[in-house]
RNA sequence: GGGCGAGUGGCCUAGUUUGGAUAGAGCGGCGGCCUCCUAAGCCGCAAGUCGGGGGUUCGAAUCCCCUCUCGCCCGCCA
């Protein structure tokens, strides 16, 4: 049954109603019509550009527009001219019906549409292991991991995953201080700083070596050397050092995947820098530019490519991709990686951090240089910032991700205490954790990811309103009355559905697949949180003005509605990588 | 110096791609609503020169030009 169908049949009748009065008042049939949907009516079309080719006052024109057409026909029951606009009303029992005949038949897979057979590769967090993950990159995670639950509703196969850097003096840098800070200096960090972080969790407990490591290199020259000495051990691919930054990273990235495990997180793919290099591919990318009319080399022997004619700008147009001794760079590595995607992909996202702008717009322009057809769609994201400022882990200004978690679900803890005494502890802890995750996650992703943010204690933590919370108690709500129902036999009689509350949440139920479109494809993630909103809003008045269980001939019909709403919520809720409480 | 992005009530945000009716929400504030299905809720009130200035248009938050403020970037770092 395809019923979504429904809006856009009533749309293309109002489409034809009019251009078959267009002609007959003397206008081209392919005049283009504007169409709204607005709050007083179904469907308006303005007619102010008409005016002109029809030399009259739009108002007239809706007029007489107006006049020409048989209503009731089809979907469209009715039609008014005013201010020079045509407002259609549809059919809502017919949309009443048909939605919640398909909402009931289809059930989770409500919005998901078929198969399509493409597939979508969404590059996500990648950030670096050097430390706990932390609010001002929690976008990254939080936005992928949304985008990629909405992109397979919207048909696709789709694989996320996190290219792991474990190349190059950071990584180097992170594994000398493990096994050479001594936990004195530890202490003394920690005093200094005045901020102890007692988490018993991998990455919180090593940060402290990698932070010390990074102050001490400035005035320590031995230390300086030694790095030097590790980093050129490794780009000459000794197994010894490569082992041992690979171990340390592979611990770092354990503490990562807890804390995004504890966001509903997963990805399917991990692609390690170092592997590129271990294949050749690296190479490959490097001989392939050299053989290119760009590329060049510097007096010192390192390779570039002069991007001038790629929309580079700026001080320096020159792309250097490799260094005077020949090694690779990162770039040019994610070059290689790149191609390896586009082989196993149709459709390459990237969801990277403001500060990526100039190296995606290089790497795409090395790809056109190399004659590659692909190219992937960056979805960039503007940092969280502090009250005080840009976080840094090097610093310590930051807020770790887990203690947002943490504070999100202690505090979700004390709300629900308030007001339930009938709950097990352990149940409501579970509660309080699925409620302070979804509000993180919530309040992350219901901003346009171009926003620059800074991130406030008081915001991150709200439960009311346009919040995660608000979704997830009208989620409750509507189990919680299917539950004191019990059995009912399932009703889509419009008949019955007549109120103004119910048809407009119908109407609105109805809009899920749309959405879905517009947040995957379109990758308009921020959408997906308003449109739960609004279902959620709309049936919280309807809760308020309709009474469901004692609604006599009308109460199986709005059991259907309330399980209906119950349906696209905990499938919105799922796409935002929330979950949906049966109680709360 | 240059490139890219952002600027919407006290705070935060949608709408800008594809120009249309009185610019939608939320937080905070003020005032109502639990003898009824979860009050993390509902209803109402106050609060907006859509950064500023030009322009195009019947019509501009939306398009064009100029300008101001903030963010990010302009390593042989990753």
């Amino acid at each position: 049954m395809i019923i979504m169908k429904v809006l856009e049949q009533f749309e293309k009748e109002c489409e034809d109603a009019v251009r078959q009065a267009l002609v007959a008042l003397g206008a081209p049939a392919d005049t283009p019509l504007v169409k709204e949907i607005p709050d007083n009516a179904d469907l308006a079309i303005p007619c102010f550009m008409l005016s002109k080719s029809l030399r009259k006052p739009p108002a007239a024109i809706a007029q007489e527009i107006a006049a020409q057409l048989k209503v009731p026909a089809g979907l469209i029951t009715g039609v008014t001219a005013l201010n020079g606009y045509l407002n259609f009303t549809a059919d809502s029992a017919a949309i009443v019906r048909d939605t919640l005949t398909e909402i009931t038949e289809k059930g989770k897979d409500f919005g998901k549409h078929a198969p399509t057979g493409l597939r979508v590769n969404v590059e996500h967090t990648s950030t670096n292991p050097t430390g706990p993950v932390h609010v001002g990159r929690a976008r990254n995670p939080i936005i992928g991991d949304t985008l990629a639950r909405c992109l397979r509703m919207c048909g696709h196969d789709v694989t996320t995953e996190y290219y792991v850097n474990d190349v190059g003096k950071q990584m180097v840098m992170m594994a000398w201080g493990v096994t050479n800070v001594t936990p004195a200096e530890v202490k003394q960090e920690i005093e200094e700083t005045g901020k102890e972080d007692d988490r018993d969790k991998v990455d919180h407990r090593l940060v402290y070596n990698y932070r010390v490591a990074t102050k001490k290199i400035h005035d320590d020259p031995v230390m300086e050397e030694q790095i030097a000495e590790m980093v050129r051990k490794f780009e000459a691919g000794d197994q010894a050092t490569i082992d041992q930054v690979k171990g340390i990273t592979e611990k770092m990235l354990g503490g990562i995947k807890e804390t995004l495990s504890a966001m509903n997180v997963t990805l399917d793919r991990y692609t390690w820098e170092s592997s590129l290099i271990a294949s050749g591919a690296a190479r490959q990318i490097v001989e392939r530019l050299k053989a290119t009319k760009y590329a060049g080399q510097a007096a010192d022997g390192a390779w570039f490519l002069d991007l001038k004619d790629f929309g580079i700008h700026g001080k320096n147009t020159n792309f250097t991709f490799t260094r005077a001794d020949g090694t690779t760079l990162y770039t040019t590595r994610d070059l290689a990686y790149h191609l390896d995607k586009f082989s196993r992909s149709d459709r390459v996202i990237d969801v990277l951090g403001e500060d990526q702008k100039l190296g995606s717009q290089q790497l795409c322009a090395a790809l056109k240089i190399m004659s590659v057809e692909q190219k992937p769609e960056p979805l960039f994201y503007a940092f969280v910032a502090l009250p005080e400022g840009r976080m840094s882990t090097r610093k310590g200004v930051v807020v770790y991700l887990d203690d947002l978690i943490d504070e999100a679900s202690d505090r979700a803890y004390e709300e629900i205490k308030k007001r339930r005494n009938d709950l097990p502890e352990n149940r409501m802890r579970a509660i309080a954790r699925q409620i302070g995750v979804g509000a993180v996650r919530y309040n992350i992703v219901r901003v346009a990811p171009s926003k620059q943010l800074v991130f406030k204690w008081e915001e991150a933590l709200n439960f009311d309103g346009n919040s995660g919370p608000y979704l997830q108690y009208v989620h409750a709500r509507a189990c919680s009355m299917l539950r004191k129902a019990g059995t009912f036999e399932r009703d889509t009689d419009p008949a019955k559905l007549t109120d103004e509350y119910e048809i407009r949440l119908a109407k609105a139920l109805a809009g899920f697949e749309d959405v879905l479109q517009d947040a995957g494809n379109n990758m308009h993630v921020h959408q997906l949180p308003a449109y739960g909103h609004k279902v959620a809003a709309l049936f919280n008045q309807f809760y308020a003005e309709v009474p469901v269980l004692q609604a006599g001939a009308s109460r199986n019909a709005r059991l259907t509605l309330v399980e209906c709403t119950k349906i696209v919520l905990a499938n919105v809720l799922d796409c935002l990588g929330i979950a949906a409480p049966e109680e709360m």
